[in-house]
Formats: C-alpha cells, sequence, structure tokens
DNA sequence: ATTTACAGGACTGAATTGGTCCGATATGTT
DNA sequence: AACATATCGGACCAATTCAGTCCTGTAAAT
C-alpha cells in the first residue's frame, strides 16, 4: 500500500505541534502526549527517537523537555522520514547495489531509481512549516456532532 | 522505509517481461518463472494476481498461459501497484476519511493528501512501457565474471 | 482419458510493527 | 543532601503483515 509507518506519522504529527509552537519553545513528553492524545509511551520513544535524528534538542532533568532542532523552513519530510524509517528506497534495489537477489537478470534498477528520486524529490520539496501551515485545526470549538 | 512489497516488485518485473515480447504473446507461468529465475509458486501466484486485476488476459488449458491485456503503453506503475496492493495511500487517514484516530485534533490530512497525490501522478506517469524500454539487459551474452 | 495449465484458496514461518516498561542518568528545587 | 522531574537507551512482547508453499478444482486440447 506504499505506506509510512504509523510510528513515523506519529513523529510527524509531534513535529507539527512543535513548528506550531513559538520558535524556541520547550515541551515535555507529557505535554505533547496530551496536546496529541498519543499515549505517552509512544509519545516519548518517538521524541527520543527524532532527537537522536537531531530533529529536536533535548534538555534533561527538571524544567527539561525538547525542541525543534532547527527553524520547521528548514526540516524537509523526506528528511524527518528518512530519519525515522532509514532511506527512501521504494525496494531493496534502489537502495544500494547489490542487495537485489536478481539484479542480474532484471534490468529494473535504473528506471526505478528514477522513480525513486522523482518520489524523493517531492517529498523534500515539502518543509515541515508548510505542513503546519495548512493544520489549522488547532484549538477548533469542540462542536460536537453526534 | 517507504517501500514497496517484494511481491509486488516481482509482478512488475512479470509484467516487464510480457512488455518486451512481440504484443500477444502467450507464456505460461512455468516459462516466466524460467525466464525470471523466480520459483514457480512466487510466480503462479502473482500471475494469477495480475490476471484478476485485469492486466494480464489468461487462458486455461493446455496451450493456455498469460498475455499482456492492454498494450504496455497504457498501462501505469500506478495501476500495478494499485492492483497489487491496493490504493496508493501514505498513512489510512489519505486513504479515505474516519480510518484515523486522531483526525480531529490533527488537521495533517490535508497537506497529505496533497503530497500523496503527487506521488501518485508521478507512478501514473510512467507506463509499462517505458518501463520495459530501458531494461535492456535482455538476452545478454552470458559474460561470466567469477 | 490424459495431459496441460490456470483458479482460488488455505496455510505456514519469518519478519516487521506498534506499543509498553524499566533502570540509569542528568538537572533543577528545597 | 535529598528529592522530583525528565530524558536516555534499551529490552521486551503481542499482533499484524509478508513471503512463500501447497492443494483441490476446473477448463481446454489432444
Ligand atoms: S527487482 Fe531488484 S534489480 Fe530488478
Ligand atoms: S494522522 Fe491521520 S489525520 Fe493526522
Amino acid at each position: 500500500m506504499l505506506r509510512i509507518s504509523k510510528l513515523t506519522d506519529y513523529g510527524i504529527v509531534l513535529l507539527v505541534r512543535f513548528a506550531q509552537e513559538a520558535s524556541g519553545t520547550t515541551l515535555t513528553a507529557r505535554e505533547m502526549s496530551e496536546a496529541t492524545e498519543l499515549p505517552l509511551p509512544v509519545v516519548s520513544k518517538m521524541l527520543k527517537s527524532l532527537a537522536s535524528a537531531d530533529l529536536l534538542a533535548s534538555q534533561r532533568g527538571s524544567r527539561g523537555g525538547y525542541q525543534l532542532a532547527r527553524q520547521p523552513e528548514a526540516v524537509s519530510v523526506a528528511e524527518i522520514i528518512e530519519a525515522l524509517e532509514g532511506p527512501i528506497a521504494l525496494m531493496e534495489c534502489v537502495a544500494a547495489e547489490g542487495l537485489c537477489d536478481q539484479e542480474s537478470h532484471c534490468g529494473l534498477r535504473a528506471p526505478w531509481q528514477r522513480i525513486n528520486s522523482a518520489i524523493q524529490t517531492t517529498l523534500t520539496r515539502v518543509s515541515l512549516a508548510e505542513l503546519a501551515a495548512d493544520t489549522p485545526p488547532r484549538h477548533q470549538t469542540t462542536l460536537a456532532i453526534a
């Protein structure tokens, strides 16, 4: 289904939240969990990943938390995905040579690589800032329908 | 890793083989298995899938086999992927509304949908014929190096 | 009849994913 | 110093998905 992992998605959701705060705001895992309504362990796990990928900067101890390591404009979706789930590669043969059992008789590598890099480009062109921009339903006045 | 399933890849490899034959050529599962050096059960399974997705036409009985249901120019990679692994959707929320637990507080659906359709367009623009075209190593004179 | 081939599943083992939990470490407060 | 708050870095587990096999049935040709 050509999917991005659910965890990766959570990661992006979290980053978007950060991007929506004033630049430099520090938030804790607990706060993020409440904001996104995602279970704390998951949030915690993803924040750690994002920090170790240098997309977030972390501060430990009391008064600690996370903050965006860069300006939202300078972070691309491609980068986030790569950080969380490795290189963007539609299949193994694209990622590196010699990974596909049949590279020898199936000259499909070249065309796939072109397709793949087109997708990669698409993903690179979208910044975290853009993602955060048209994500308006922030504090929508809960007008419950059913 | 944003991957296409291995089986789907096999499916495409198979279709490309067909595209490289003279239009209307009928080939059996066994022949395809030999041509691609993929195990027969797998080839068989994928050919069946492709047939039931109407990408291949099948003929049973002795002298039976499969053939391309359409001209290679008229089949897009997107179509093949969709046939074999469902709608191209980076995540559930993109495929249809109400599938994502948190659609309510995470207004990320809209931007994702734009990104997704960009990718979909990319994939739609590549035809089976193109894929088959720059796949030259057909009957390469086996110059074995070790 | 017999042989060739596809149709349509069920089925299995392996791998990946989604999610939880814990002990250790760092930092600020009292 | 003691304590509370947070991140760090894993291990761990259940559930799903994936990759691959196999079997029974049916259609067509000889
Ligand atoms: S499938 Fe990997 S090289 Fe063709
Ligand atoms: S993750 Fe599905 S709507 Fe935001």
